[in-house]
DNA sequence: TTGAAAGCGCTAACAC
DNA sequence: GTGTTAGCGCTTTCAA
């Protein structure tokens, strides 16, 4: 900026103007000094003006790494939320710092921001995190949470209407004649565990009684989606529809039932959740409920925006749909 | 850092150098001050200690965002990848900053370390911007480029063996009796021409013919492998296996071929590309050219780190395995 | 409208 | 082994 200045013959305040756009700056100097500072192809360093100004301009995006359920986060899914944040905050002229953090070292998503890397915090997938949530969040770090909306949360949540697509999904199933509906997802997550109330809730509307044994709470990764399908085919209780809760999930457990011989819709009906590019492109395809990516990450940046500005930031729930394809359409 | 001298009842330089693990350090105060520090919930200033030092520390990874191809940044191949960046330089101490930037203006992605936001960039995806990249490169900014090796190239790459990898894949397909194999991807991209080039070696070996017919150079994305595949079903000219340049591309077009009535593989053997993590779990299962993921990040942080201490770089070309599942296995 | 100067938080050369 | 101090590049208050 000196070299910017001195060329200009003026002084390094009068460039940091010019370039900052301020209202106090003839408009022929100003010219004068974009121009030179674009022939010198300077720009504005950043730790400079983050020290000066004591805001990075970052927010960090955290996926935390769950040793549990950590194929979760190659999930396309994820890749979409990330790209709608990514947009979201380009738009705002931020920048995106994203880090895995590994669950038992959450603290260090606050740390983000006590370094000044970032001014605030989106964290994908709540997990079962939510007092080391909580606890970052009462640290005083503008936080956004992907996920669901719990009692007693300190952080803000941005996140689709779980039970409602669970009962969207479910009721699906009922209505085109299915009677034993498995479920399958870790209904100790808080977004799966709404997801399953869904699925109680649209029998309960239809009078239906549940099989408990029909409820398979486990991981959504490949491996433990294939082993579990195989276990429910072998096993006593039968089932004629199935709602996981991820498309990926749901994919993986058409394939498993295809191996098996089993048909898809004709014998069991699927349900898949999220509705990922691809899903629309198996065979057969697959009927899901939409989470909206793109105003997802609008909302979470919107809010995380608020708090960044000291304002406080309601939770937000966005609309789900139910898309029909061919894995519930029988011929 | 001031209140945490004045607390240890030290002066700031011996706070930094007790907290930066200097060597000229009393063990004693030291610890001290790490207490005091973690009391006080202190950590070192991001924008001080890069304004001073004058790196950052951090990487930028840039995404360009080619408007044809666009889908193709949803592929899981790219999180797996970014994944394995971000692990690589976890481990080395550095930030990731990620950027979507539109191919009309790459130049960003040398600002980012104008500006002193990154060290160094890792670009994912070649495309088309060879040129660009090359500007970028002589520009000075430490830049590596995951993708294939081209003449006259003033960056680094790192990539597999694209020419091996399409040379296994067919030479796989017409070792088990194929002679009418298609090709599927956009042979204008660097990574998919020489793919295509170890398709067309395939043949030369064997002393086959190739029909070039049965190159279809289509945009790897749902909406338009699908197209591509009804048309080539429709279409005047046979084909009885095919080698689709993602593995993505791969599964749509079986199911493409599958709601069409053409078996896989039976009457249509798939050889797809990367080894992403549900090839294993479709129905079938994918055959493939795995890509590895982990060594790619690691090569990719590596090399630049080499850039960023002013040392030369050479390209790496990473090897690929042909992984062998049901969509090649015939009864 | 512009210039001068202070100070954001940090590290390192130098002095003790 | 520790203290003092300068200065990294920037913005902004105050003075002109």
């Amino acid at each position: 900026m000196a070299d910017v200045a001195r060329m200009a013959g003026v002084n390094v305040s009068t460039v940091s103007r010019a370039l900052s756009g301020s209202s106090l700056a003839n408009e022929e100097t100003r010219a004068r000094i974009v121009e030179i500072a674009a022939a010198l192809k300077y720009t504005v360093n950043a730790a400079g003006q983050s020290l000066r100004l004591g805001q990075s301009r970052t927010v960090g995006v955290v996926i935390p790494l769950d040793p549990v359920s950590q194929g979760h986060v190659s999930d396309p899914f994820f890749l979409a939320l990330l790209g709608g944040i990514a947009d979201a905050l380009t738009e705002r002229g931020y920048d995106m710092l994203v880090s895995r953090i590994h669950v038992d070292e959450l603290e260090k998503a606050g740390q983000l921001v006590s370094k000044g890397r970032a001014d605030g915090v989106i964290l994908i997938g709540q997990w079962r995190h939510h007092e080391h949530l909580n606890q970052i969040a009462v640290g005083g770090t503008p936080l956004v949470v992907w996920g669901a909306q719990l009692p007693h949360q300190r952080y803000t949540t941005v996140g689709t209407d779980n039970a409602l697509g669970g009962e969207l999904a479910t009721g699906h199933l009922l209505d085109l004649g299915a009677r034993r509906v498995a479920f399958l997802g870790d209904t100790e997550l808080p977004e799966f565990r709404q997801r399953h109330a869904g699925y109680l809730n649209a029998h309960a509307k239809r009078a239906l009684l549940v099989d408990p044994s029909l409820t398979r709470p486990v991981a959504l990764i490949p491996e433990m989606v294939q082993r579990e399908v195989e276990a429910m085919l072998s096993g006593a209780s039968t089932f004629d529809a199935l709602f996981a809760a991820s498309d990926v999930a749901a994919m993986t457990a058409i394939s498993t039932l295809l191996k098996a011989g089993v048909r898809v819709p004709d014998d069991v009906m699927v349900v898949g959740y999220d509705d990922i590019g691809p899903a629309a492109y198996t065979h057969p395809s697959l009927s899901t409920i939409r989470q909206p990516m793109p105003e997802a990450g609008q909302s979470l940046v919107a809010a995380l925006m608020l708090q960044i500005e000291g304002a406080q930031a309601a939770p937000v729930v966005l609309p789900t749909t139910l898309v029909i394809r061919d894995s519930t359409r029988r011929g």
